[in-house]
DNA sequence: ACCGAAACTTATGTATGCATTAATAAATGC
DNA sequence: GCATTTATTAATGCATACATAAGTTTCGGT
Protein backbone atom coordinates (compact mmCIF):
# COMPACT_ATOMS: atom_id res chain seq x y z
CA UNK A 1 0.00 0.00 0.00
CA UNK A 2 1.69 2.80 1.55
CA UNK A 3 4.31 3.48 -2.18
CA UNK A 4 6.83 3.41 1.74
CA UNK A 5 9.70 5.87 -0.14
CA UNK A 6 12.62 7.23 1.58
CA UNK A 7 12.06 10.19 2.57
CA UNK A 8 13.58 13.60 0.88
CA UNK A 9 15.81 16.42 2.09
CA UNK A 10 13.16 18.35 1.01
CA UNK A 11 10.63 17.32 2.58
CA UNK A 12 12.67 16.86 6.02
CA UNK A 13 13.05 20.32 5.22
CA UNK A 14 9.90 21.05 5.10
CA UNK A 15 8.43 19.47 7.47
CA UNK A 16 10.60 20.88 10.17
CA UNK A 17 10.34 24.42 9.16
CA UNK A 18 7.39 24.40 9.49
CA UNK A 19 6.94 23.04 12.58
CA UNK A 20 9.85 25.08 14.28
CA UNK A 21 7.50 28.24 12.61
CA UNK A 22 3.87 26.89 13.67
CA UNK A 23 5.30 26.64 17.25
CA UNK A 24 6.69 30.06 17.55
CA UNK A 25 10.25 28.41 17.73
CA UNK A 26 11.22 30.33 14.82
CA UNK A 27 9.77 33.43 16.16
CA UNK A 28 7.66 35.94 13.77
CA UNK A 29 9.49 38.46 12.25
CA UNK A 30 13.18 36.64 12.47
CA UNK A 31 15.26 36.81 9.41
CA UNK A 32 17.68 34.16 8.16
CA UNK A 33 20.20 33.73 5.86
CA UNK A 34 19.62 30.71 3.65
CA UNK A 35 23.18 29.28 4.24
CA UNK A 36 22.39 29.86 7.75
CA UNK A 37 19.42 27.16 7.74
CA UNK A 38 21.04 24.83 5.77
CA UNK A 39 23.85 24.26 8.09
CA UNK A 40 21.46 23.77 10.67
CA UNK A 41 19.38 21.72 9.34
CA UNK A 42 22.18 19.76 7.77
CA UNK A 43 22.20 20.31 4.33
CA UNK A 44 23.04 22.28 0.83
CA UNK A 45 21.25 25.15 0.11
CA UNK A 46 19.61 23.32 -2.58
CA UNK A 47 16.82 21.32 -0.80
CA UNK A 48 16.38 23.88 1.60
CA UNK A 49 15.56 26.37 -1.00
CA UNK A 50 12.73 24.24 -2.75
CA UNK A 51 11.43 23.40 0.78
CA UNK A 52 11.17 27.26 1.16
CA UNK A 53 9.93 28.18 -1.80
CA UNK A 54 6.76 25.62 -0.54
CA UNK A 55 6.40 27.84 2.68
CA UNK A 56 6.17 30.48 1.10
CA UNK A 57 3.75 29.84 -1.48
CA UNK A 58 2.06 28.52 2.31
CA UNK A 59 2.24 31.84 3.33
CA UNK A 60 4.11 31.49 6.25
CA UNK A 61 7.61 32.97 4.86
CA UNK A 62 8.52 35.77 2.37
CA UNK A 63 11.70 35.31 0.58
CA UNK A 64 13.13 38.94 0.97
CA UNK A 65 16.17 39.32 -1.41
CA UNK A 66 19.24 39.70 -0.15
CA UNK A 67 18.33 39.79 3.56
CA UNK A 68 17.18 35.73 3.96
CA UNK A 69 13.78 34.12 4.91
CA UNK A 70 11.93 36.26 7.28
CA UNK A 71 9.32 34.62 9.36
CA UNK A 72 6.05 36.35 8.82
CA UNK A 73 5.23 38.46 11.62
CA UNK A 74 1.34 37.86 12.90
CA UNK A 75 -0.78 41.03 12.16
CA UNK A 76 -4.46 41.67 12.97
CA UNK A 77 -4.80 42.62 9.41
CA UNK A 78 -3.81 39.24 8.54
CA UNK A 79 -6.12 37.46 10.87
CA UNK A 80 -8.97 39.58 10.00
CA UNK A 81 -8.08 38.15 5.90
CA UNK A 82 -7.96 34.56 7.22
CA UNK A 83 -11.06 34.65 9.26
CA UNK A 84 -12.74 36.39 6.58
CA UNK A 85 -12.24 33.56 4.48
CA UNK A 86 -12.66 30.90 7.32
CA UNK A 87 -16.41 32.66 7.88
CA UNK A 88 -17.23 32.16 4.01
CA UNK A 89 -15.81 28.83 3.46
CA UNK A 90 -16.36 26.16 6.64
CA UNK A 91 -20.16 26.96 7.07
CA UNK A 92 -20.81 25.92 3.87
CA UNK A 93 -18.45 23.18 3.87
CA UNK A 94 -19.90 22.08 7.12
CA UNK A 95 -23.87 22.23 5.48
CA UNK A 96 -22.90 20.22 2.67
CA UNK A 97 -21.56 17.57 5.24
CA UNK A 98 -24.67 17.89 6.83
CA UNK A 99 -26.20 17.20 3.60
CA UNK A 100 -24.56 14.64 2.68
CA UNK A 101 -26.34 12.81 5.14
CA UNK A 102 -23.40 11.01 6.98
CA UNK A 103 -23.48 7.70 9.45
CA UNK A 104 -22.31 7.88 12.73
CA UNK A 105 -19.36 6.41 11.78
CA UNK A 106 -18.45 8.91 9.35
CA UNK A 107 -18.62 11.32 12.48
CA UNK A 108 -17.26 9.03 14.92
CA UNK A 109 -13.56 11.04 14.74
CA UNK A 110 -15.88 14.47 14.92
CA UNK A 111 -17.19 12.97 18.18
CA UNK A 112 -14.00 11.93 19.34
CA UNK A 113 -12.21 15.51 18.71
CA UNK A 114 -15.24 17.03 20.58
CA UNK A 115 -14.95 14.78 23.21
CA UNK A 116 -11.46 15.57 23.70
CA UNK A 117 -12.19 19.48 23.91
CA UNK A 118 -14.53 18.86 26.86
CA UNK A 119 -11.85 16.77 28.57
CA UNK A 120 -9.54 19.23 28.08
CA UNK A 121 -11.89 22.02 29.16
CA UNK A 122 -13.07 20.39 32.34
CA UNK A 123 -9.03 19.83 32.97
CA UNK A 124 -7.96 23.11 32.32
CA UNK A 125 -5.42 21.46 30.01
CA UNK A 126 -5.57 24.69 26.80
CA UNK A 127 -2.75 22.85 24.50
CA UNK A 128 -4.95 19.95 24.88
CA UNK A 129 -7.74 21.82 23.76
CA UNK A 130 -6.19 24.16 20.92
CA UNK A 131 -5.01 20.56 19.90
CA UNK A 132 -8.53 18.54 19.58
CA UNK A 133 -9.86 22.18 18.27
CA UNK A 134 -7.62 22.00 15.38
CA UNK A 135 -8.18 18.64 14.80
CA UNK A 136 -12.15 19.08 14.71
CA UNK A 137 -11.84 21.68 12.00
CA UNK A 138 -9.60 19.79 9.90
CA UNK A 139 -11.52 16.45 10.50
CA UNK A 140 -14.86 18.04 9.02
CA UNK A 141 -12.98 19.49 5.90
CA UNK A 142 -11.32 15.44 5.34
CA UNK A 143 -15.45 14.34 5.65
CA UNK A 144 -16.73 17.45 3.67
CA UNK A 145 -14.34 15.77 0.65
CA UNK A 146 -13.21 18.71 -1.39
CA UNK A 147 -9.75 18.53 -1.19
CA UNK A 148 -8.83 21.59 -3.00
CA UNK A 149 -11.03 23.44 -0.07
CA UNK A 150 -9.29 21.25 2.33
CA UNK A 151 -5.40 22.00 1.40
CA UNK A 152 -6.20 25.57 1.67
CA UNK A 153 -8.29 26.15 4.73
CA UNK A 154 -5.78 23.71 6.30
CA UNK A 155 -3.05 26.39 4.99
CA UNK A 156 -5.04 28.89 6.64
CA UNK A 157 -5.02 27.31 9.97
CA UNK A 158 -1.39 26.77 9.82
CA UNK A 159 -1.12 30.85 9.26
CA UNK A 160 -3.14 31.46 12.10
CA UNK A 161 -2.39 28.91 14.54
CA UNK A 162 0.81 30.87 15.49
CA UNK A 163 -1.40 33.53 16.85
CA UNK A 164 -4.07 31.22 18.33
CA UNK A 165 -1.04 30.10 20.62
CA UNK A 166 -0.32 33.40 21.94
CA UNK A 167 -3.53 34.67 22.19
CA UNK A 168 -5.12 31.31 24.12
CA UNK A 169 -3.36 32.53 27.31
CA UNK A 170 -5.18 35.73 27.60
CA UNK A 171 -8.51 34.60 26.45
CA UNK A 172 -11.27 33.18 28.78
CA UNK A 173 -11.47 29.43 28.89
CA UNK A 174 -13.27 28.29 25.60
CA UNK A 175 -16.30 27.20 27.48
CA UNK A 176 -18.71 28.88 25.06
CA UNK A 177 -16.71 27.82 21.46
CA UNK A 178 -16.61 23.83 22.94
CA UNK A 179 -20.38 24.04 23.77
CA UNK A 180 -20.20 25.21 19.73
CA UNK A 181 -18.83 22.50 18.55
CA UNK A 182 -21.34 20.02 20.15
CA UNK A 183 -23.89 21.91 18.91
CA UNK A 184 -22.47 21.54 15.35
CA UNK A 185 -21.54 18.04 15.55
CA UNK A 186 -25.25 17.26 16.67
CA UNK A 187 -26.88 19.00 14.07
CA UNK A 188 -24.62 17.26 11.67
CA UNK A 189 -25.68 14.30 12.80
CA UNK A 190 -29.20 15.31 12.29
CA UNK A 191 -28.32 16.44 8.49
CA UNK A 192 -29.73 20.03 9.64
CA UNK A 193 -28.12 21.88 6.70
CA UNK A 194 -29.10 25.00 7.51
CA UNK A 195 -28.57 25.21 11.05
CA UNK A 196 -25.36 23.40 10.85
CA UNK A 197 -23.98 26.40 8.26
CA UNK A 198 -25.77 29.50 10.71
CA UNK A 199 -23.89 28.06 13.70
CA UNK A 200 -20.63 27.57 12.01
CA UNK A 201 -20.68 30.67 10.81
CA UNK A 202 -21.44 32.56 14.10
CA UNK A 203 -19.01 30.30 15.96
CA UNK A 204 -16.25 31.49 13.43
CA UNK A 205 -17.48 35.23 13.82
CA UNK A 206 -17.25 34.59 17.43
CA UNK A 207 -14.00 33.34 16.86
CA UNK A 208 -12.51 35.65 14.91
CA UNK A 209 -14.29 38.53 17.35
CA UNK A 210 -12.18 37.11 20.36
CA UNK A 211 -8.85 36.93 18.55
CA UNK A 212 -8.71 40.31 16.78
CA UNK A 213 -9.64 41.81 20.16
CA UNK A 214 -7.02 40.26 21.90
CA UNK A 215 -4.35 41.21 19.48
CA UNK A 216 -5.66 44.79 19.04
CA UNK A 217 -6.10 45.03 22.98
CA UNK A 218 -2.25 43.88 23.36
CA UNK A 219 -0.84 45.41 20.92
CA UNK A 220 0.02 42.68 18.74
CA UNK A 221 0.14 44.81 15.79
CA UNK A 222 3.32 43.64 14.21
CA UNK A 223 4.53 40.88 16.36
CA UNK B 1 7.86 53.20 -7.74
CA UNK B 2 8.33 49.91 -9.11
CA UNK B 3 11.06 48.56 -8.19
CA UNK B 4 11.83 47.72 -11.80
CA UNK B 5 14.33 44.40 -10.84
CA UNK B 6 15.76 42.10 -13.67
CA UNK B 7 13.13 39.53 -13.76
CA UNK B 8 15.04 36.16 -12.93
CA UNK B 9 14.88 33.35 -14.75
CA UNK B 10 12.36 31.66 -11.96
CA UNK B 11 9.75 34.14 -12.76
CA UNK B 12 10.59 33.89 -16.83
CA UNK B 13 10.28 30.00 -15.95
CA UNK B 14 6.90 30.27 -14.12
CA UNK B 15 5.25 33.03 -16.18
CA UNK B 16 5.98 30.94 -19.77
CA UNK B 17 5.25 27.92 -18.49
CA UNK B 18 1.89 28.74 -16.91
CA UNK B 19 1.14 30.90 -19.87
CA UNK B 20 1.78 27.48 -21.76
CA UNK B 21 -0.22 25.51 -19.27
CA UNK B 22 -3.02 27.98 -19.16
CA UNK B 23 -3.84 28.08 -23.43
CA UNK B 24 -3.64 24.66 -23.31
CA UNK B 25 0.26 24.32 -25.63
CA UNK B 26 1.24 22.30 -23.17
CA UNK B 27 -2.01 20.00 -23.55
CA UNK B 28 -3.55 18.37 -20.15
CA UNK B 29 -1.74 15.04 -19.65
CA UNK B 30 1.30 15.60 -21.39
CA UNK B 31 4.17 14.64 -19.69
CA UNK B 32 7.43 16.17 -19.98
CA UNK B 33 11.23 15.81 -17.91
CA UNK B 34 12.63 18.39 -16.57
CA UNK B 35 15.75 18.44 -18.80
CA UNK B 36 13.78 18.97 -21.39
CA UNK B 37 11.85 21.87 -19.99
CA UNK B 38 15.14 22.97 -19.31
CA UNK B 39 16.26 23.13 -22.96
CA UNK B 40 13.80 24.37 -24.12
CA UNK B 41 13.27 26.90 -22.10
CA UNK B 42 17.69 28.31 -22.60
CA UNK B 43 18.24 27.52 -19.13
CA UNK B 44 19.73 25.18 -16.42
CA UNK B 45 17.40 22.83 -13.97
CA UNK B 46 17.48 24.72 -11.06
CA UNK B 47 15.26 27.40 -12.21
CA UNK B 48 13.20 25.83 -13.86
CA UNK B 49 12.81 23.09 -11.05
CA UNK B 50 11.84 26.59 -8.91
CA UNK B 51 8.98 27.48 -11.17
CA UNK B 52 7.72 23.98 -11.09
CA UNK B 53 7.54 23.81 -7.49
CA UNK B 54 5.49 27.08 -7.67
CA UNK B 55 3.39 25.45 -10.76
CA UNK B 56 2.50 22.28 -8.34
CA UNK B 57 1.87 24.21 -5.19
CA UNK B 58 -0.67 26.57 -7.76
CA UNK B 59 -2.50 22.97 -8.95
CA UNK B 60 -1.08 23.06 -12.32
CA UNK B 61 1.10 20.07 -12.43
CA UNK B 62 2.08 17.49 -10.34
CA UNK B 63 5.88 16.58 -9.88
CA UNK B 64 5.85 12.94 -10.54
CA UNK B 65 8.92 11.22 -9.26
CA UNK B 66 11.05 9.76 -12.32
CA UNK B 67 8.36 10.59 -14.76
CA UNK B 68 8.87 14.37 -15.35
CA UNK B 69 6.11 17.04 -14.61
CA UNK B 70 2.77 16.00 -15.68
CA UNK B 71 0.76 18.69 -17.05
CA UNK B 72 -2.93 18.03 -14.83
CA UNK B 73 -5.91 16.61 -16.83
CA UNK B 74 -9.00 18.56 -16.97
CA UNK B 75 -11.47 16.33 -14.61
CA UNK B 76 -14.90 16.78 -14.08
CA UNK B 77 -14.31 16.38 -10.04
CA UNK B 78 -11.66 18.77 -10.38
CA UNK B 79 -13.90 21.73 -11.72
CA UNK B 80 -16.61 20.42 -9.23
CA UNK B 81 -14.21 21.12 -6.80
CA UNK B 82 -13.19 24.64 -7.89
CA UNK B 83 -16.65 26.18 -8.48
CA UNK B 84 -17.64 24.61 -5.13
CA UNK B 85 -15.24 26.90 -3.75
CA UNK B 86 -16.08 29.56 -5.86
CA UNK B 87 -19.63 29.52 -4.68
CA UNK B 88 -18.88 30.29 -1.26
CA UNK B 89 -16.19 32.94 -2.09
CA UNK B 90 -17.18 35.11 -4.64
CA UNK B 91 -20.74 36.12 -3.83
CA UNK B 92 -19.51 36.79 -0.38
CA UNK B 93 -16.48 38.79 -1.49
CA UNK B 94 -19.15 40.63 -4.13
CA UNK B 95 -21.44 41.44 -0.81
CA UNK B 96 -18.26 42.60 1.11
CA UNK B 97 -17.50 45.04 -1.62
CA UNK B 98 -21.27 46.02 -1.90
CA UNK B 99 -20.89 46.70 1.99
CA UNK B 100 -18.08 49.05 1.34
CA UNK B 101 -20.18 51.29 -0.41
CA UNK B 102 -17.54 51.44 -3.61
CA UNK B 103 -17.78 54.99 -5.11
CA UNK B 104 -18.13 55.32 -9.20
CA UNK B 105 -14.71 55.48 -9.53
CA UNK B 106 -13.62 52.62 -7.66
CA UNK B 107 -16.42 50.63 -9.73
CA UNK B 108 -15.37 51.85 -13.58
CA UNK B 109 -12.72 48.87 -14.43
CA UNK B 110 -15.67 47.05 -13.47
CA UNK B 111 -17.90 49.00 -15.98
CA UNK B 112 -15.52 48.59 -18.42
CA UNK B 113 -15.07 44.62 -18.19
CA UNK B 114 -18.85 44.43 -18.18
CA UNK B 115 -19.16 46.82 -21.51
CA UNK B 116 -16.58 44.77 -22.91
CA UNK B 117 -18.13 42.01 -22.47
CA UNK B 118 -21.40 43.37 -23.77
CA UNK B 119 -19.13 44.54 -26.92
CA UNK B 120 -17.48 41.14 -27.42
CA UNK B 121 -20.89 39.44 -27.51
CA UNK B 122 -22.02 41.57 -29.98
CA UNK B 123 -19.26 40.82 -32.06
CA UNK B 124 -19.34 37.30 -31.14
CA UNK B 125 -15.70 37.19 -29.91
CA UNK B 126 -15.82 34.94 -27.50
CA UNK B 127 -11.95 34.37 -26.96
CA UNK B 128 -12.94 38.42 -25.89
CA UNK B 129 -15.96 37.66 -23.62
CA UNK B 130 -13.46 35.09 -22.08
CA UNK B 131 -10.75 38.03 -21.27
CA UNK B 132 -13.08 40.60 -19.87
CA UNK B 133 -15.30 37.92 -18.13
CA UNK B 134 -12.10 36.63 -16.57
CA UNK B 135 -10.84 40.73 -15.92
CA UNK B 136 -14.44 41.33 -14.11
CA UNK B 137 -13.94 38.47 -11.54
CA UNK B 138 -10.27 39.61 -10.91
CA UNK B 139 -10.74 42.93 -10.65
CA UNK B 140 -13.76 42.46 -7.95
CA UNK B 141 -11.44 40.66 -6.04
CA UNK B 142 -8.87 43.06 -6.10
CA UNK B 143 -11.71 46.06 -4.87
CA UNK B 144 -12.57 43.86 -2.64
CA UNK B 145 -9.14 43.94 -0.79
CA UNK B 146 -8.59 40.29 0.92
CA UNK B 147 -5.21 39.37 -0.93
CA UNK B 148 -5.27 35.72 0.58
CA UNK B 149 -9.00 35.65 -0.99
CA UNK B 150 -7.30 37.50 -3.77
CA UNK B 151 -4.73 34.83 -4.63
CA UNK B 152 -6.60 31.56 -4.01
CA UNK B 153 -9.45 32.48 -6.23
CA UNK B 154 -7.19 33.59 -8.55
CA UNK B 155 -5.24 30.66 -8.42
CA UNK B 156 -8.77 28.57 -8.92
CA UNK B 157 -9.58 30.78 -12.15
CA UNK B 158 -6.18 29.64 -13.61
CA UNK B 159 -6.83 25.78 -12.95
CA UNK B 160 -10.16 26.53 -14.33
CA UNK B 161 -9.27 28.19 -17.13
CA UNK B 162 -8.43 25.54 -19.57
CA UNK B 163 -11.75 23.33 -19.16
CA UNK B 164 -13.45 27.09 -19.61
CA UNK B 165 -11.62 27.02 -23.10
CA UNK B 166 -12.20 24.07 -24.10
CA UNK B 167 -16.00 24.11 -23.55
CA UNK B 168 -16.66 27.57 -24.66
CA UNK B 169 -17.21 26.64 -27.91
CA UNK B 170 -19.76 23.74 -27.21
CA UNK B 171 -21.80 26.09 -24.91
CA UNK B 172 -24.58 28.62 -26.33
CA UNK B 173 -23.62 32.48 -26.39
CA UNK B 174 -23.63 33.21 -23.11
CA UNK B 175 -26.29 36.22 -22.96
CA UNK B 176 -27.32 35.24 -19.03
CA UNK B 177 -23.64 35.47 -17.93
CA UNK B 178 -23.61 39.14 -19.33
CA UNK B 179 -26.84 39.98 -17.83
CA UNK B 180 -25.72 38.74 -14.56
CA UNK B 181 -22.82 40.55 -14.34
CA UNK B 182 -24.48 44.19 -15.89
CA UNK B 183 -27.35 43.38 -12.80
CA UNK B 184 -24.14 42.35 -9.93
CA UNK B 185 -22.51 45.81 -10.97
CA UNK B 186 -25.91 47.75 -10.56
CA UNK B 187 -25.97 46.16 -7.18
CA UNK B 188 -22.70 46.65 -6.25
CA UNK B 189 -23.19 50.77 -7.49
CA UNK B 190 -26.64 50.80 -5.04
CA UNK B 191 -24.55 48.77 -1.95
CA UNK B 192 -27.55 46.51 -2.22
CA UNK B 193 -25.44 43.82 0.08
CA UNK B 194 -27.97 40.64 0.36
CA UNK B 195 -28.84 41.21 -3.59
CA UNK B 196 -25.50 41.53 -4.65
CA UNK B 197 -24.84 38.04 -2.74
CA UNK B 198 -27.85 36.35 -4.44
CA UNK B 199 -26.96 37.22 -7.82
CA UNK B 200 -23.53 36.44 -8.00
CA UNK B 201 -24.27 32.60 -6.03
CA UNK B 202 -26.72 31.98 -8.69
CA UNK B 203 -24.54 33.55 -11.27
CA UNK B 204 -21.59 30.79 -10.16
CA UNK B 205 -24.07 28.34 -9.68
CA UNK B 206 -25.68 28.22 -13.25
CA UNK B 207 -22.05 28.72 -14.70
CA UNK B 208 -21.23 25.73 -12.49
CA UNK B 209 -23.99 23.68 -13.74
CA UNK B 210 -23.22 25.11 -17.68
CA UNK B 211 -19.53 23.85 -17.76
CA UNK B 212 -20.03 20.49 -15.88
CA UNK B 213 -22.93 19.79 -17.80
CA UNK B 214 -21.08 20.14 -21.12
CA UNK B 215 -17.96 18.12 -19.75
CA UNK B 216 -20.00 15.43 -18.76
CA UNK B 217 -21.67 15.34 -21.97
CA UNK B 218 -18.64 15.32 -23.85
CA UNK B 219 -16.85 13.14 -21.79
CA UNK B 220 -14.36 15.39 -20.94
CA UNK B 221 -13.60 12.51 -17.70
CA UNK B 222 -9.80 12.99 -17.81
CA UNK B 223 -8.83 15.37 -20.38
C1' DA C 1 8.41 -16.22 -30.12
C1' DC C 2 8.16 -15.31 -25.14
C1' DC C 3 9.95 -14.57 -20.53
C1' DG C 4 13.50 -13.03 -17.51
C1' DA C 5 18.01 -11.16 -16.52
C1' DA C 6 21.68 -8.16 -17.39
C1' DA C 7 23.37 -3.91 -19.40
C1' DC C 8 22.45 0.56 -20.43
C1' DT C 9 20.20 5.03 -20.42
C1' DT C 10 18.12 8.77 -18.33
C1' DA C 11 15.74 11.62 -14.57
C1' DT C 12 16.01 13.05 -10.23
C1' DG C 13 17.84 14.71 -5.73
C1' DT C 14 21.37 17.00 -3.93
C1' DA C 15 25.99 19.18 -3.52
C1' DT C 16 29.16 22.43 -5.03
C1' DG C 17 31.06 26.34 -7.49
C1' DC C 18 30.87 30.93 -9.03
C1' DA C 19 29.54 35.59 -10.81
C1' DT C 20 26.72 39.26 -9.44
C1' DT C 21 25.20 42.52 -6.39
C1' DA C 22 23.26 44.04 -2.05
C1' DA C 23 24.41 45.01 2.71
C1' DT C 24 27.85 46.41 5.77
C1' DA C 25 32.08 48.26 7.28
C1' DA C 26 35.89 51.27 6.49
C1' DA C 27 37.75 55.29 4.86
C1' DT C 28 37.72 59.80 3.11
C1' DG C 29 36.27 64.64 2.59
C1' DC C 30 33.78 68.42 4.46
C1' DG D 1 31.68 64.75 14.00
C1' DC D 2 28.77 63.77 10.05
C1' DA D 3 27.81 62.63 5.37
C1' DT D 4 29.63 60.24 1.33
C1' DT D 5 32.22 57.32 -1.14
C1' DT D 6 34.91 53.23 -1.47
C1' DA D 7 36.22 48.61 0.03
C1' DT D 8 34.81 44.27 2.05
C1' DT D 9 31.81 40.69 3.08
C1' DA D 10 28.34 37.67 2.21
C1' DA D 11 23.75 36.11 0.11
C1' DT D 12 21.55 34.98 -3.87
C1' DG D 13 20.58 33.14 -8.56
C1' DC D 14 22.04 29.99 -11.44
C1' DA D 15 25.02 26.43 -13.65
C1' DT D 16 27.20 22.28 -13.30
C1' DA D 17 28.49 17.79 -11.46
C1' DC D 18 27.40 13.38 -9.83
C1' DA D 19 25.53 9.31 -7.27
C1' DT D 20 21.42 6.77 -7.14
C1' DA D 21 17.71 4.42 -8.83
C1' DA D 22 13.89 3.95 -12.13
C1' DG D 23 12.94 2.84 -16.97
C1' DT D 24 14.27 0.80 -21.09
C1' DT D 25 16.62 -2.03 -24.14
C1' DT D 26 19.35 -5.93 -25.26
C1' DC D 27 20.28 -10.40 -24.92
C1' DG D 28 20.04 -15.17 -23.81
C1' DG D 29 17.56 -19.19 -22.47
C1' DT D 30 13.68 -21.92 -23.09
Amino acid sequence: MGQRVRPTRVEDAYARLKDEIRTNRLPPGLQVPEPEIAMRLGMSRTPVREALIRLEAEGLIALAPRRGVRVLPIKADDMREIYEILTSLEPDAAASLAGSKPSSDDLAPLEQATSAMELALADGNLDAWVEADDRFHRTLLELQGNRRLQNFVTALYDQAHRARIVTMQLRETPHKSTKEHRAILRNLQLGNVEETRRIFREHRQRAAQELLGILDKYKFGQL
